[in-house]
DNA sequence: GTCACCGTTACGCAGCGTGAATGTCC
DNA sequence: GGGACATTCACGCTGCGTAACGGTGA
């Protein structure tokens, strides 16, 4: 009446391998039925469930320890706490994957605003408003190094604690007040964010006019690069209304060559001669 | 000029482990600028980018092979065709993340019905329309063992082979003219779905005025429930109105003992003598 | 001399897959 | 006696963590 399997056929049946029953078997989570005498393992058709049971938790994420301590102490109150448990394991993880997904799919799209942009020229167009994470630098001079990579250091950690996405599209602000006395000493360092967060670096780029400017270079060149900027500004007949903003459009992430990084410089600008 | 790190410094400041650092050197992805005379190994901070590329990749689900050969070929285009390829496992991931919360949700759900019900209780309640993936037995008879567990596994496949979250809430379906001649052999195996989707296998559970029995017992008992379900239903003065369905409220997945498991019948029913 | 660093080597973890060498069933 | 099963043992994979043991530098 019981219908009674070998490995391979129980194996077949519950969809997953011979080896994998074995490995079960030996370190004790499902055991066969019964051993007969030449060694042959043999398993009933109840078991199919203790399979079930382990290839839904392992899904979940458990581990096989746990689905042991499922399978030693099955009443459904722990049942029950080891289900939401996971469930929130598997909340938490999709919350990761949605950040990965999202800092992914920006860096995707400044790949390829760099890989389209033309470089050298001016434009001048509307940019909506848009919400930044910033570190301050309180750099006084151009940084060492060291000054350079505690400060990203800090910058990513915070933005990690907070559950932001940082170290895609970071970026740099420099000052009105210092930019306009050739001074480009980087005040901060940014992420764009998504929504805007109540957070003690918020840091909200308005909306407005904008003058955006890309261009191809390493990071060595940036302050020549704003100067020039500046420059073409006053030639078109604007003066800068802001701070001015750096984005990495390709970096170290997309090229190898560090001459070869693309940067986008932008500023709110106003005709000259017109007070804002 | 250039700054220069000792291999736990420079651990420190990617905010990884020296033993990973020593790792990377091994398999290659990343070798220290140069190795002094005593053999320690001496980093810049150039290579802060390269840990840190290596750190997103990996947290994309990247294997350090796959990094491996992104540091190689760095190209815009190459990046842009791994970025993508990834952005897309993470989507399908976080498909089948939800698809498990789904399931769990459910369980859980299902797993708290069944310990707050009231069993051995006839309830007269309207229920919602519900859409079900369900699979044909062609059993004539009681199935055997081997006939029951085919026709499941069957069935569970073409679930998983259709992207359904099958192997939760599983019941059975026992077609009106059976139950009206005692002949308590289900006709389909099923699972519910949240949305209807064509399929062929789509089963729909009618709204309307149903009811509902809860039962302890064991999987052998059940068809002395489906008699004693329809005998309470005749005394309460109801009468059939469409097929019996039956729900494994508790069972193996949250019960360690199988005359534990808890069954839900429920069917559609209208008052004696009217007819629908 | 101390002590914190550096180096190398090697073993451990999960969850099996993949042999190899051998025995058993039909 | 042949082939399809079964058994056990042991090593391989990832991505490191965790010693252990010894050399180096301030």
């Amino acid at each position: 009446m019981r219908t009674i399997y070998k490995i391979s056929e129980f194996a077949a049946m519950c969809g997953i391998s011979r080896d994998t029953l074995l490995y079960y078997d030996k370190i004790g989570i499902l055991k066969p039925s019964f051993v007969a005498e030449n060694g042959y393992r043999y398993y009933t058709a109840g078991q199919f469930c203790t399979v079930d049971i382990i290839s839904i938790l392992k899904e979940s994420g458990s581990s096989l320890k746990e689905i042991e301590e499922y399978l030693a102490n099955p009443a459904p109150s722990v049942s029950l706490s080891i289900l939401k448990q996971r469930l929130q394991a598997l909340k938490d993880q999709e919350q990761h994957l949605q950040e990965m997904q999202r800092s992914l799919a920006q860096t995707i799209d400044s790949l390829l605003e760099g890989m389209r942009c033309v470089c050298g020229v001016l434009h001048i167009c509307k940019l909506p408003q848009q919400y930044l994470i910033a570190t301050q630098t309180h750099f006084s001079a151009p940084p060492t190094e060291r000054q350079f990579t505690d400060v990203l250091r800090d910058h990513f950690s915070y933005c990690e604690k907070r559950g932001f996405c940082a170290r895609f599209q970071t970026g740099e602000i420099i000052l009105k007040e210092n930019a306009l006395r050739q001074n480009f000493v980087e005040s901060y360092y940014f992420n764009p964010i998504d929504q805007p967060v109540p957070d003690e670096r918020l840091f909200i780029k308005p909306d407005g006019e904008y003058a955006v400017y890309y261009q191809q270079g390493n990071y060595e060149q940036l302050s020549e690069m704003y100067s020039i900027f500046l420059e073409m500004l006053q030639k078109e007949g604007y003066e800068l209304d802001g701070d001015l903003f750096e984005d990495d459009v390709i970096d170290y992430f997309s090229a190898a060559d560090p001459d070869k990084y693309i940067f986008k410089l932008s500023a709110k600008v106003r005709p000259i001669g017109l007070s804002s």
